[in-house]
RNA sequence: GGGGGGAUACCCAAGUGGUCAACGGGAGCAGACUGUAAAUCUGUUGGCACUGCCUGCGGAGGUUCAAAUCCUUCUCCCCCCA
């Protein structure tokens, strides 16, 4: 649909919303050759098959690679399997735990279960860079890390800043950078794309294609999603993601729950509003003639329309201000199940209920909620600590703002 | 191979014989307020049917009326020299 755009308008969408190109001029090159020859580009991702859940933060990379598809070019994602067993430093000051054989499969299954939310299935391809690491002899590892340095990979900031810091960097995290440089060299990426945090690890990859021979493969670097918190990027492990696949209420609620400075990035990143647009907006919101608010719940229902549809978005939003606004219960309340036998005369201590209901991890943790006002059965706030209750079928107890639950007998 | 330093709660980190379930910060949770699960302020954050008891400062032993703190030993980590 877009193949008539010509080689600098191709440049123009593309360059939208990246961190980094290196370079643009060997990018219009690409895509020049790619023209004239009839071969489609290869655009390779590498993905890190820790994460089962595709979140907003990736979706941003996977966004892109979308449009490099609609260009015509084919896209093909390596699942890091025999990487996971090593374990990237990458963003993290620790050693990551290594995964089992079981895990990896597992997670990397659900990957190719969801990227086609986002990507053409029909100009995908996924491969795991088991299929040709496993295959080395340790021979090959030695004449492959050959071509590189210890200064060379010491440059990464990571390596830099933990042996600094007087942290521990295993030799085989040293290794990490010289496998996703040679998964280029085996697949001859034309472009790889990647957060700026992959730049070392990418630019690794140019390194090791020259050493082979290779016309280096251009670098696509798209900023890091800042997750719920506003602070660390968007990450599984660290819960402040927003999963692709979470239901529609799930989705608004968390994205209504980002610091305000972040939407614009957001609507940015994670959306296909119009930069124009989003440049109005930013100046409605800075001189006040729109409200914060509205402008939020835009970006949610843009989103959630974009996993789901857009009644999905109008339906999360009504449900969002009932409960958030107007302090209602929420449509469908989570139903605890207390057994018969866990009654005494038909009463249950309020500290047991919380913790049958999930909602307290120790009978000290539901004491200290309830002493701190947070918890209600049935509306009526409970004060009393060792207070014994006899919930009625269909009690709704609550605990703080967003914790409800019905107590089925 | 030699020498030195370190391991404390979700994370960082203070404490070097009793007043320590352990300062402070981050993060989480709750309350108030609101525009919302933003921001801000306050409180709270081992367990137990709890005015008390139990467990606990890398593991295991020991000294002592009393140990996060002292001793022995083990494990792991870091630095310097070679």
């Amino acid at each position: 649909m877009q193949a008539e755009l010509n080689i600098d308008e191709q440049v123009a969408l593309i360059r939208r919303g990246t961190a980094e190109i290196i370079s643009e001029v060997e990018l219009a090159q690409k895509l020049e050759t790619a023209k004239t020859q009839q071969r489609p580009l290869r655009i390779k991702l590498g993905l890190d098959p820790t994460a089962p859940d595709i979140h907003l933060g990736i979706a941003v990379v996977l966004r892109k690679l979308r449009q490099f598809q609609d260009l015509g070019h084919q896209v093909i994602l390596i699942i890091g399997n025999f990487t996971a067993t090593i374990g990237d430093p990458s963003g993290k000051s620790k050693t990551r735990p290594q995964l089992t054989e079981e895990e990896v499969q597992h997670n990397a299954k659900t990957y190719a279960d969801q990227y086609c939310m986002i990507l053409d299935e029909a100009k995908t391809r996924v491969v795991f860079n088991s299929e040709w690491l496993d295959e080395m002899s340790f021979a090959d590892v030695i004449r492959l890390s050959a071509q590189t340095t210890v200064a060379r990979i010491l440059e990464r900031d990571d390596f830099t800043n933990r042996l600094q810091d007087g942290a521990s960097i295993g030799m085989h995290e040293l290794l990490y950078p010289i496998c996703q440089g040679y998964d280029s060299v085996i697949l001859e990426a034309d472009v790889e794309m990647g957060g700026t945090d992959q730049k070392f690890n990418i630019l690794m990859g140019r390194d090791l294609q020259r050493a082979y021979g290779q016309e280096p493969q251009v670098t696509l670097l798209m900023p890091l999603l800042v997750g719920l918190d506003g602070i660390e990027k968007m990450s599984k492990s660290l819960g402040n993601y927003v999963g692709i696949y979470e239901p529609p209420n799930e989705m608004y609620a968390k994205l209504m729950s980002i610091p305000d400075e972040l939407m614009s990035t957001y609507f940015e990143l994670a959306t296909d509003v119009p930069l124009d647009e989003i440049r109005t907006l930013e100046t409605q919101l800075a001189n006040r003639s729109l409200h914060p608010k509205r402008v939020k719940q835009r970006l949610a229902r843009e989103i959630v329309t974009i996993y789901h549809n857009a009644d999905a978005a109008h339906a999360a939003e009504a449900e969002f201000d009932r409960v958030h606004r107007d302090r209602q219960l929420p449509d469908d309340l989570p139903e605890v199940i207390i057994p018969a036998a866990s009654l005494t005369d038909g009463k249950i201590w309020i500290a047991h209920l919380m913790q049958q209901a999930g909602f307290a991890k120790s009978s000290s943790d539901a004491r200290r909620l309830v002493q701190q006002g947070g918890v209600r059965l049935d509306g009526d706030r409970i004060t009393d600590p060792g207070l014994e209750v006899s919930p009625q079928g269909g009690a709704i107890l609550q605990v703080g703002k967003r914790r409800f639950a019905k107590v089925i007998i």
